[in-house]
DNA sequence: CTGTTAGCGCGTTCAC
DNA sequence: GTGAACGCGCTAACAG
């Protein structure tokens, strides 16, 4: 009976009349009160460079702690134009990929304190909407590993708000961005299947909205053609897992079916791998290689093993937080786009 | 030339010199000046309930939109003390179940014109640094899927702000809470498994501060217990695919290798999936049954159709946004605990 | 229904 | 080095 069990159900209805059911927290005025000096001491105090005696700064901070005192940060915003804040925008956050790009920007941004305020778009999503949001927040910049149109990309620019793009490019104009090179991965992976005689060849690709697909349908295509391979079947799939393994039995349903699947992600290939063994009684590599991209945690697993290419998440991560920290402190900052090259991951879905 | 290319390089070092290289956005007294009218009649315009004359209405509306305004979040946070903003606490956004539980809060957060501020831990996360931006920023409400001590909740209930746990418990208080009730979960795979004539059980269990993994490791062995079956081998992972796979090869090295392998969650499932498979030379599930717990959507691959328990994300993720909500409304409200039970899901990688 | 007034909590001049 | 005064953009009383 000592210890009053849960929060606020003491006496029924007869709650003690608090402001806000929750406790007033102590503002500057509080502390300078306390501490004997004006508010201004207070602020310095809590300012980087502010000039203050160390005999006030040692009052003001033992009246800071006694009262649990810290600088609101909305006032403060308000007042510096800071919020310390980054809209981040993400898509499909459930295939896979994205859920490693969102973490490491969350830890980086977090290290350099600085505050994530996510946006995961579902299909259905009116970015419209949610970039209105992002006016009235006042964040300082935004990162969008999510397809922003011209018209879009137009209104941050007009707002005057750093972005940077992740693996995305917008239209007209140059945008920062950071990008993985996928032509130089997709060039690899032909090359490797190439060396080790295929001539079949299939494409499971993107969206035609995907520019990172797109990138790495055109640039297989491109380089099979150099090698004088052409009229390549390809099939578009959404990313997703089913996509991978329906577009499978698509393709062998053609005259020639293919001996080599170069799928745009991981996760179409997991798929893909999938379809060919147990949909078609293929063996993988055997009877068909099959290679991804991104670098995805599954691929690696045992029963895929998949051929790939893996995407520097982390450095690429970190350019996107610096790139914009860097337009933050000076808006000036020209346009600039900064690309990785991924790193070939052997596994075993492949005959080479 | 006409069209100016990038934003800011016209002129070399001439750039014009604007305030913050943004726009200044207009504020209500552009909008009031504009309009002719009060500053405090633009205010009423964008207030829910606000008395204003149609006629006034209208040419306010018809300023606000010329110059592109918007209310400030900030300033109207400052005074009403409602910051739309949600504070979101998630743990291992790599584990594949948690992306999908952050899509759907931040779904269901936005639909409801709430802000999502992420706050993704690492393993190596201050907690206790987090939680000062928290208090920093004036969040309406917390919903946490990671694990917080009691003086952090603690802390938490001082400051008055509503919180909601998912898929965690606190310690000695009640706090508010959704969870998924692993431990019918559990029993009804046990019961499945005793029932196809299973008698060797070994579990892998996840870390000892998981509130969930725990509860699954203690109801699968309880019910084992009620069956007669004791002494059962338990290794311990931490939800990850390596674990996982170790964690078979460990409880083969036993005098008796068990016919069942009881993991609490899908990915230790995969893991033990392909250990079985690949480092032991057994066949799942001719030779061993392998279930798992969460159906996260890689436990769907036709590679592993782990026979599992799926958790109900969507209701789940809904109840916990609703109970925030009401709390954040009428913070007197008493804590809850909503459970939910799983779907089984039959998979085929146990022999039932 | 409207405009006036007074703050929300803080950073920032500017005299002292 | 310090404090008084002002303003960031807005909502909420209040008088008209």
């Amino acid at each position: 009976m000592a210890k009053s069990g849960k929060k606020s159900d003491a006496g029924k209805g007869a709650a003690a009349p608090r402001p806000f059911g929750g406790v007033r927290r102590a503002t500057s005025y509080d502390v300078a009160k306390l501490a004997g000096v004006s508010q201004s001491a207070v602020s310095r105090c809590f300012a980087p460079g502010g000039s203050i005696a160390p005999a006030t700064r040692e009052k003001v901070m033992k009246a800071a702690t006694e009262l649990g005192y810290r600088p609101n940060a909305l006032a403060q915003a308000l007042i510096t134009r800071r919020t310390n804040l980054v809209a981040v925008f993400i898509s499909r956050l459930t295939n896979l990929h994205y859920p490693e790009v969102l973490a490491e920007l969350s830890r980086q941004l977090t290290d350099r304190d600085i505050r994530v305020l996510l946006f995961a778009l579902t299909a259905e999503s009116e970015i419209d909407l949610l970039l209105e949001q992002v006016w009235r927040h006042d964040v300082d910049g935004i990162i969008s590993a999510a397809r922003l149109d011209d018209e879009q990309i137009a209104g941050i620019r007009r707002h005057g708000i750093p972005i940077v793009l992740y693996n995305r490019t917008a239209g007209e104009h140059l945008t920062p961005s950071v990008w993985c090179d996928s032509a130089a991965g997709e060039r690899d992976l032909v090359d490797r299947l190439l060396a080790a005689g295929h001539r079949r060849f299939a494409v499971v690709a993107g969206p035609q909205d995907s520019a990172v697909g797109e990138e790495r349908r055109l640039a297989t295509l491109a380089r099979l053609a150099e090698a004088g391979i052409h009229d390549v079947p390809v099939t578009r799939g959404d990313f997703s897992y089913a996509s991978g393994r329906e577009a499978v039995a698509t393709l062998a349903g053609a005259a020639t079916p293919p001996d080599a699947v170069v799928c745009v992600s991981d996760v179409m290939a997991i798929g893909a791998i999938d379809g060919c063994r147990f949909d078609l009684g293929l063996k993988v590599p055997e009877d068909v290689s099959v290679v991804g991209f991104d670098g995805s945690e599954p691929a690696g697993w045992m029963s895929y093993q998949v051929t790939s290419i893996r995407q520097p998440v982390r450095r690429m991560t970190a350019a996107a937080v610096e790139m914009l920290l860097e337009r933050i402190e000076d808006p000036t900052l020209p346009a600039e786009r900064r690309s990785f090259v991924g790193a070939f991951v052997p596994g075993q879905s492949a005959r080479l």
